[in-house]
DNA sequence: GCAAATTAATGATTTATTCAAG
DNA sequence: CTTGAATAAATCATTAATTTGC
């Protein structure tokens, strides 16, 4: 898919001219954007009070503040942005082991009484709010489900199958669903 | 707080009914329910592929059959949905409209605040040559253009060529210290 | 010390989502 | 149901660090 990369840099012509923080030294390496160390500061120092996806706007901005210290393109900014919220994300998922993630997800269920008329079939037996229980992570790989789980919930999923007529009842708005028949496996 | 080795359900009484699957293992949090991977997993897959508000029915079924993966009851698959859809919507506007926290902070913007960056400027991709058609996309949404496009803001296009429009030592001696004001609020 | 070789960072692209408009 | 907008995730690719043999 590099079509789109007709007119590009030229490669090679490695001046690695950038020492110490600046790369205006004309040298001038098409390859890819070296940020000095003042627009990193910078920029580390916009995300850090907050920002996050900046608007074109202040893309522009700040991509025309930061051509101060070196040649910088909007592009440039908006890359930055982007790789860093992703790369911290990721830092931080690393860090907490992760699995977190349906974790958190669910801890708004108290909040959630607001099903008042969604009280559907299952009453809520005593559904003992709260209780939030951090469980020490998963210990097991993160990928353990790849092919083995997904065996072996086709494998159950066959058996629940036939007790399941599943009829389209009412109340379907977006049956355009296969028979609930959980077998990813099989899609 | 949690760690009540002895096992200590609060109130429900049901034993972890997470199974040998997985889940901590050792779980035993009765307080609430406590999806294990293969069951986010599966319930994932089915928002995925569609499933916003399942049936009654649905529900059911989707429940008895996680249910092999442990514990679990249909409103928990009832409000897992309802929690989901709500959230990935939350989602969707709260990066569309902005994310970022510094609005609250300094909405000083100029106009708008809220374009999110329509096209995001660069989507440049030119196909040279022949029947490609040059797919050039706005560079910029809004007016403004006081410098020329010394950016520009061009894809690939910024030839290999000296594009230093800044040389860096600019005539100023001086102005080694530029009047940069990047905090959030100038932006 | 110095480059070639190797590895770690991180800039730039591609791909896959979601929601919502038409 | 189809398509557009707008990412975030995943991936690719190049540059900077570093390691290593002389």
């Amino acid at each position: 898919m590099e079509e789109g990369l007709s007119g590009f840099c030229i490669k090679g012509s490695h001046v690695r001219g950038n020492n110490g923080n600046n790369n205006g030294g004309s040298g001038t390496k098409c390859g890819r954007w070296n940020p000095t160390t003042e627009q990193v500061k910078v920029l580390t120092e916009l995300f850090r009070s907050g920002l996050r996806t900046p608007s074109t706007d202040q893309i522009q901005k700040i991509s025309t503040q930061l051509s101060f210290y070196g040649k910088i393109e909007s592009k440039n900014v908006f890359y930055w942005f982007q790789n860093h919220k992703a790369r911290e994300r990721q830092k931080r998922r690393k860090v907490s082991i992760d699995e977190n993630d349906f974790i958190s997800r669910d801890n708004i269920f108290n909040n959630n009484n607001k099903i008042s008329s969604s009280k559907r079939f299952f009453e809520v037996k005593e559904y003992q709010s709260d209780q939030r229980v951090i469980e020490t992570l998963q210990l097991f790989p993160l990928n353990s489900f790849d092919e083995n789980e997904q065996e072996k919930l086709r494998f159950h999923a066959n058996e629940c199958r036939e007790t399941s007529s599943f009829p389209y009842t009412i109340n379907n708005p977006e049956m355009d669903h296969p028979p609930l028949d959980l077998r990813l496996s099989s899609l």
